[in-house]
DNA sequence: CTATCTATGTGTCACCGACATATAGATGAA
DNA sequence: TTCATCTATATGTCGGTGACACATAGATAG
C-alpha cells in the first residue's frame, strides 16, 4: 500500500499536479466503530490499528482521540476507565446499539459512494487515448 | 438517484444519527474536467451536467465557478469569453494537455479510492448480525 | 418597464484534517 | 536519583473545503 492517508490540504498539488489525494470525508469514524465493533479498544491501540484501513504509519492521535470523543457524546460508543493492566489509565470504548445502527448507515452511504466512483471510471474509460 | 450531494456539514446527524452522508472531498473537480473533456462548456452549462455525477439539481454555481478559476490558474483547463449566442457573454472552457494528466491522476486515485471503501465494506460484512 | 432567465461572480461561516504541543503515569538505564 | 523513553490521553491552531446567501448584469418576454 502506498503512503495513503495523511499529507493532503497543505502540501497538495501546487507544483506537483500528479498528487491529488483526496479521499472520502469523515471516513475514520465507521473505521472507529468497525474495528470496535471487532473487539473494544482504548485509543492508542485504535491509533495503530487504523493502518488496517489505509491510514498513515504516524496517524494523528488528535484526530483519533476527538473522533472517539464526538462518537461517545452522540452516544454511539461508551467508555471506562481502565486501571488493569500497566502504564498510565486507559479509556476502553465498545459500541453500543446506536452506534451499530451508525455503521451501518455508514455502510450504505459508502455503497453509495462506490457506485458513484465507478460510474465515473467507467465514463472516464469511454474516452479517446 | 437519492437526493446525493449538497446537506451535509451543516444539518449533519445531531439528533438524526442515520444521515452522515459525507463524499469523496474535491470529487467536483474530476467532474469538470471529464465533463470538459467530452465536450467544451461553459460554467452555467456544467452546473447542470454535474447532476449526471449525483451533484444536487441545484448546485451552487459559486462552487462550479471558483472550481473553475482554480483549474485555471492551475493551468488545467483555458477559457475564452465567447460572445457568440445569446444572453450575456459566457466562459467557454477547455481542457489542457496537463489537465488531461492531472483527470488521469485523479482516476488513478478514484480507483484507490473504490479498493479502500471496497475492503471496509467486505470486514464489515464479515460481522455477526 | 419589470419580471424572469441566463451567466458569472463574491462573502461568509462552520467543519474537517494536518500538525504541533501539552500532560502525566510507568519503566528502565545510567 | 535522575533522566530518557514508552504508553496514553488531550488541546491549540491554521488552512482548505463545501454550504449558503447574496451581488451583478445582459437578454428576453409579457
Amino acid at each position: 500500500m502506498c503512503s495513503h492517508y495523511k499529507d493532503h490540504h497543505h502540501t497538495r498539488g501546487r507544483s506537483c499536479m500528479a498528487c491529488s489525494d483526496y479521499r472520502m470525508e469523515r471516513f475514520i469514524e465507521p473505521c472507529l466503530l468497525l474495528l470496535l465493533l471487532e473487539k473494544p479498544a482504548h485509543g492508542y491501540d485504535l491509533i495503530t490499528r487504523l493502518r488496517e484501513f489505509g491510514f498513515a504509519e504516524d496517524q494523528d492521535p488528535g484526530m483519533v482521540y476527538r473522533n472517539l470523543r464526538r462518537l461517545e457524546e452522540q452516544g454511539a460508543i461508551a467508555s471506562e476507565w481502565d486501571t488493569s493492566g500497566t502504564g498510565p489509565a486507559r479509556r476502553l470504548y465498545e459500541v453500543t446499539d446506536e452506534g451499530r445502527d451508525l455503521l451501518n448507515a455508514w455502510a450504505d452511504n459508502i455503497k453509495l459512494n462506490i457506485e458513484t466512483l465507478q460510474s465515473f471510471l467507467e465514463r472516464h474509460q469511454t474516452l479517446d487515448p
